[in-house]
DNA sequence: GACCATACTTAAGGAGGAGTAGGTTGTCAA
DNA sequence: TTGACAACCTACTCCTCCTTAAGTATGGTC
């Protein structure tokens, strides 16, 4: 399987590392195959991308569903989130170590990266309190809650591909801390503001 | 000045995308007098690197010091913080943009985030009330939180760098309410527990 | 004026890797 | 047996880019 192959290389090499070369060899195959496949090397990477992505967010809003508190959806969300993030410790690395600096791989992130934006922000938007967040129509303020939020999750993400020995629970939990008690304070209206130095 | 340069090239295009021959041109010399001051491309990144950090790391630990309330401290961080990241946009885009996931230099990010990481956790271990972050003596707790903490900043830095029209105390308020409301709150031991789901 | 150090240049060495051309093996049908 | 076809491989081309070798202008010194 190319994709499992190219996964893992992408993974642990970065993508300028991994050559199409040392990815047909551990699929068992010779470079040219893979161009049987994809068209080009960035093109296998951004299908790579697109699949994780879907994946993650079918995961993120089977969880996020449902007439429970929010803060149960949170928490659950989360831990599949992590659950994900075991089972694919490669797709992890890949989505989330970024790539960016590679003037040839970021597009392809950035077009991923705007449209998990749109997915989380149109949650936050249909979510009642919202708007002490970031006020009613305050993309900007949205955007930023989104950045934190993905900041923490692939911060963790990395950091526990890194640390497989942490208990799934002890990383869940870091993230509820870390996001979720802060959010639900502001969503009560109960903001830091900068006069309060 | 070659590290200016090289510091806006390899912001621009990362550090593949930027060669030495487009660093030495935008230096107004040519790439041999590069290696007269440095012995490779990677030394000159890993120079770059370090003269950033060190400077991050001064405007860290001086705005922390005093005897004020925690509170304090840390908005006064944060805001010196993204001050520095407004000055110096290309610093925070070659510190941040990771630039992990390339064998070369990921070695050279791991250094320096090992350091950052050693002093942001003296600085947690200091802070009465940490113990109930992470239980006495809970190094995985400590890094858990100091990886949140550098989602966090990474995160809006580099957002912000793409938006610059943001005025700093949006941001800095929006680190804050992410930051230190939950921190605080945990820091008085109201932490959530997987036990409430 | 001849010599030399300094500072820089152009141009080439050499490695690595994306993508391709053309040959080779194996399978199936007649 | 033989021919057609598909799948795959080796080996090559082309290009980028780091690094270095060798040469050239400038300014001071005897």
């Amino acid at each position: 399987m190319i994709v499992a192959a190219a996964s893992e290389l992408f993974a642990a090499r970065g993508y300028r590392g991994a050559s199409v070369e040392a990815i047909a060899r551990r699929s068992g195959i010779s470079p040219p195959v893979v161009y049987e496949h994809f068209p080009s090397k960035v093109e296998l990477y951004r299908e790579l991308l697109e699949r994780h992505f879907a994946e993650l967010r079918a995961v993120w809003s089977r969880n996020l569903a449902g007439d429970d508190p929010l803060a149960e959806r949170i928490a659950r969300s989360c831990d599949a989130w992590f659950a994900y993030v075991e089972a694919h410790p490669f797709a992890a690395r890949v989505l989330f170590r970024d790539g960016a600096g590679d003037p040839e791989i970021e597009p392809v992130h950035r077009e991923v990266a705007e449209r998990s934006k749109a997915a989380v922000m149109r949650l936050f938007v249909a979510e009642p309190g919202a708007e002490n967040v970031a006020g009613p129509a305050d993309a900007e303020g949205l955007e930023m809650a989104w950045v934190v939020l993905r900041g923490v999750l692939q911060g963790l993400a990395v950091w526990w591909s890194e640390h497989p020995a942490v208990p799934r629970e002890r990383v869940v939990a870091m993230a509820m801390n870390s996001l979720w008690i802060g959010l639900e304070r502001v969503h009560r209206g109960d903001v830091w503001a900068p006069s309060s130095r």
